[in-house]
DNA sequence: CTGAAAGCGCTAACAT
DNA sequence: ATGTTAGCGCTTTCAG
């Protein structure tokens, strides 16, 4: 017998062991539903066990089986639509597959979302899943990762260029900013700009290249002071606002490359006393719950934020099933466009001579 | 030797100490720093990790020292500005001090939370931080875990009555409610309605409470037909709206018990074709980080929502280094009155003879 | 200062 | 069908 000196009441297999007068092995069986037990025994230990209000140690199990049953999650921030979906997405897809989550936050913060990844390599979880933050240039980690042969996924945003080995799952970045930037040109928009985003992340790089490409598909200049690249986050939306307004270059239009982004411009625009979207108009890569009530409605390329955790929850799992394979899977998810009171042409003066387009 | 057949790449203590030629043991007292070790060791110790990327084994360290250096927390929600913020503010505490933070999401449901709680168990988690779902009934669960003796704490949410033995950290509902309503009426609003919330949960009682301590006191009635309690979420303030509105009873305010209610009455009134604040006003519990954008921009009664994080982390790590004590603590955090265009009296009509009161 | 021994609670392999 | 043996990788005595 060991198990004297408990430090505390949790229950363990010797205990249920013991009373039912078995060895722990049979109970661990009994417990796991393992066919060897005859229908009595598992009966009696299962009762017992729900008696004593036993619950199996995670963390023996887990060192025993050499497997934890766990995702590690990485994501930059928390407290935004975006994130929260995803989050929950993984969230439950995990759930229902038997996994837990194991979440961390880098806060946008490269050196963090570092240690994070060695937390969770040291947890010995079964596969990560990780949105980069808008800071993460240093790929070593991810070579250390993959040479120890922990699965590990991207999920929306990965470096630009990725790191290779890993499987991704995302959003049609650069259609998704194409089709939004043509329907705002087929209205009548010129004067474009496209904010935020640093382009060593894949989605900053895809996003302003749809934006590029609606404008140069429609013979448009893409204008040096308008493409303002920078964060995914409300400061870079709000900043831009303020420099642009101070420089007296106020663009027609507004392409946020993020929700946050279009934020900090309402909040700019709201300060400078601007009008939405008579003085400037905002379009945006992105959804939230909010952007129906915000005022004017916000139109946006609408991500299926919580299918990216799910799916990348599925690809994971198929990785997780295949430990052999060493292929890389990519999935990469549509984007629609909903257009609300943002973006509507009514602020493209016709007079100019740019006229109202075709509509949609 | 062990360790033959290893199952990945990762280090473990025997691989460094088989290097340095040492034993397991002094490379595990030489990697935590123990003062054994004399500085030739342990520099050399340290330098091999470095170099073969050695990373602890959390799980096997976890299990021999029977803590585990986890804070398992249960929300209701995550893609919600007021959770978001405190599970930032638990995750930085707990970060900082060393704490690894093991989420978990109940999505409201209370069989799920109980899983969640079970899971954490078996995890063994040194501790639980818990805000529980609306429909929290059943207390058992607490009280085996009581019996356990695993420390619990909850923060904001929480069961009405509390099952005894655990401490918690929550805001000043009762008073914040009580503050905003009070200012509302001495501005002129007499018809005010009190939407969401459910008895059982603290918070639902606690905002009812101050809401019909501030009618009383002023020495208005609390109709029955405008205090509609329920959830938390969206879909009781949009619901609330279209009953009131289909039985031609709505209320000069409404006072929405979280922020999330709050947005459903902007989308019912949207819907509807009412307008904030002229066909009805409304003033909320809980603020978020667009309530200053939507229009018109939300008063509300301001929740440290992040602070409410990081003291909750402060009390468990409290509890946590006086495992005898069994006294309960209970920190109550103060809410903020924030009045933007919102509940600013400017569609209360003087001609009734109600008048604009004094102001603040 | 260093290391041998024991064990955390569980599972997998191999008897019986 | 049940039990025995041998770890998983680490930490904690306790003896050198």
């Amino acid at each position: 017998m060991k198990n004297t000196r408990r430090i505390n009441t949790l229950a363990t297999l010797d205990d249920i062991a013991q009373r039912v007068k078995v060895s722990r092995v049979t109970v661990s069986k009994a417990l796991r539903g393992h066919p060897d037990i005859s229908d009595k025994t598992a009966r009696m230990v299962r009762k017992v066990a729900e008696e004593i209000g036993y619950r199996p140690n995670i963390i023996a199990r887990s060192l025993s089986a050499r497997r934890s049953n766990m995702i590690g999650l990485v994501v930059p921030k928390i407290a935004h639509f975006f994130f929260g979906s995803v989050i929950e997405g993984i969230y439950n897809a995990a759930f229902s597959n038997n996994y837990e989550t194991i979440l961390t936050v880098s806060q946008e913060n490269p050196e963090r979302e570092r240690k994070h990844l060695q937390t969770l390599v040291s947890m010995r979880v079964d596969g990560i899943i990780i949105s980069v933050s808008q800071g993460t240039r240093d790929l070593e980690i991810f070579h250390w990762i993959r040479k120890l042969g922990v699965p590990l996924l991207f999920v929306d945003r990965r470096p630009s260029p990725p790191p290779e080995g890993f499987s991704s799952v995302f959003v049609d970045d650069k259609a998704g900013a194409f089709r939004a930037i043509e329907h705002a040109i087929s209205i009548g928009y010129r004067k474009i700009a496209c904010i935020g985003g640093d382009t060593r992340i894949n989605i900053g790089k895809e996003r302003t290249a749809g934006f590029e490409a609606a404008m140069k598909a429609h013979g448009l200049p893409v204008e040096k002071r308008w493409v303002i690249s920078g964060g995914f986050s409300k400061e870079t939306g709000y900043d831009a606002v303020l420099k642009l307004h101070g420089e007296r270059q106020l663009p027609e239009l507004i392409f946020a490359m993020t929700y946050p982004v279009a934020l900090g411009v309402y909040e700019a625009a709201k300060e400078l006393g601007l009008k939405i979207p008579q003085d400037v108009d905002v379009i945006c890569f992105g959804d939230s719950d909010v952007s129906r009530v915000i005022s004017p409605a916000l139109s946006c390329v609408r991500q299926p934020s919580y299918e990216l955790g799910t799916k990348g929850v599925e690809v994971m799992l198929n990785i997780l099933a295949h430990p052999e394979s060493t292929q890389e899977q990519h999935l990469i998810l549509p984007a629609d466009l909903i257009v609300r009171e943002t973006c509507t042409g009514k602020n493209v003066i016709t007079a100019t001579g740019r006229g109202k387009g075709t509509g949609q």
